[in-house]
DNA sequence: CGATCTTATAGAACGATGTTCGATGTCCGC
DNA sequence: GCGGACATCGAACATCGTTCTATAAGATCG
């Protein structure tokens, strides 16, 4: 298993996304927080366990967003006193983080069978099942990979990117630069696009377009002369598929990198 | 003058970043607001407008980050209170709305002359401008053109992207594309490094490169088999430059758009 | 000039949130 | 059966975004 322990020393953010000020640092019994899962044979009440805590949390953010998850919400869904989550997370940052990598596992096990094919093919699928899962969980994007001590799924998903890129044989400095382009872009790109729009959760799909229209009409009722790409590409833009649009972004990378490696 | 004056229709968002639920419609006077410049003749007691807000908005973050930017710090900075900030802007997500076009104005200007040379390399200069200013304000990443009825420079500086794409002769999809990828990939990756260390605020650059050592300290520890990848790269990444490593995700995406516009 | 409307400001309060504190209950080993 | 670690929770605190209402200064007009 993994095991980066943390001894009260403070964690640290990885691969150029660093944690932020916050020092969500560990109060109370760090280092026991790992074994949190027992067994619960004869549970009192409610016993919680750390796995329970992310899975209702990562619920109510499936189910009604980010600006849900609150800890009085979570504690209601896990039939408890809000403070009671204290014990398994030292805060909501933290618990967020957690949340995050909770949901990776997933992407983890979906990406399980790839790396036999071209080198290529592959960093593109496994990119592919980074950013679907991103886009359906916009929140996912801001809080992936900021803490790998936390956060071992996306320490694994950046490692699975790199063995690929490994096989490109390209030096360490350029397959360094290489896996980090495109976790950018995948998680910036993803996260831009899982921004909704207003009322589009409710309806669905002829709202998108509908939505996406009205924009277009925006755009096409700019100046002309000082604006003259955004004319030339509004129809594209209001006919837009948001994973083609990815994947055709991801395919510059890629073309990009296939070429620094001489293929 | 930019003029996609709102009467009371409902703003968009744009470029595939959708602005989220937050419906910020102009409750008090909404098409009235863009007036509110008034040059201060005899000004009663504070007397604020709306440069002066987002002025001093853009002060509060940078000198203190995000968590920082509140309605009650913010009024105390203008010498007022807190509910007045309410007449120039509707909620607190339009006034970081409202901030990041403004800083982007700078943006704007710095790549006013822009666009005599090869087409490539003005991508990347405008491309890097756009970097450096959301790296130094990481807040920027999140409202960068969310919401172009109260961003025109958004707009303004996407289109300046496109003009020079535009140069390259590509079909409308592909120019979408092109620029839809690099931004999603400055934004994101600059957002991602604009995260500092928690406590590098301080002491500057020391401090950074003992965090990086630390963190590659972590990786290296972890076990070869599992991780050959990050132990592949470990120093690299001990070492490495965020300009540097950006700089290069770029290079990978403007060498496939070469390749693509047959140059 | 005085009435009235618009523009602009601000104090007080509301509801919600993250977090802390202290008390209490439950389980295990001895 | 007893002490300490594990686990839970109610109550309270500080803070935040936001709303409501009152109010005063200029503009407009008869």
């Amino acid at each position: 298993m993994f095991d980066v322990r943390n001894h009260a020393e403070e964690r640290c953010g990885g691969m150029g996304r660093m944690s932020p000020q916050r020092q969500h640092g560990a109060r109370p019994s760090p280092e026991v927080r790992a074994v949190r899962e027992r067994p619960a044979a004869g549970r009192r009440r409610t016993s919680h366990s750390l796995e329970a805590v992310l899975t209702e949390a990562v619920a109510l953010l499936d189910t009604s967003g980010e600006h849900a998850l609150t800890f009085r919400a979570l504690a209601a869904r896990l039939g408890g006193g809000a403070a009671s989550i204290y014990w398994y997370v030292s805060s909501k940052d933290e618990l967020l983080d957690r949340a995050a990598d909770h949901v990776l596992a997933d992407v983890l096990v979906a990406v399980e069978g790839v790396g036999g094919g071209d080198p290529v093919d592959d960093l593109r699928t496994i990119a592919l099942a980074l950013f679907d899962a991103i886009v359906e969980r916009p929140w996912l994007g801001a809080y992936f990979m900021r803490d790998t001590g936390v956060q071992p799924n996306g320490l694994r998903l950046y490692e699975r990117l790199g063995q690929q890129v490994l096989r490109l044989e390209l030096g360490p400095r350029e397959s360094f630069h290489a896996v980090s382009a495109i976790v950018g872009f995948v998680v910036g790109t993803a996260a831009d696009m899982g921004q909704q729009a207003p009322e589009a959760v409710l309806s669905g799909e002829v709202d998108r377009d509908e939505y996406l229209a009205r924009y277009a009409a925006q755009w096409r009722a700019l100046d002309a002369d000082e604006f003259p790409f955004i004319h030339h590409v509004v129809d594209e833009f209001a006919g837009h598929d948001d994973a083609e649009q990815f994947r055709a972004g991801l395919d510059l990378i890629l073309a990009g990198l296939s070429l620094q490696a001489g293929r």
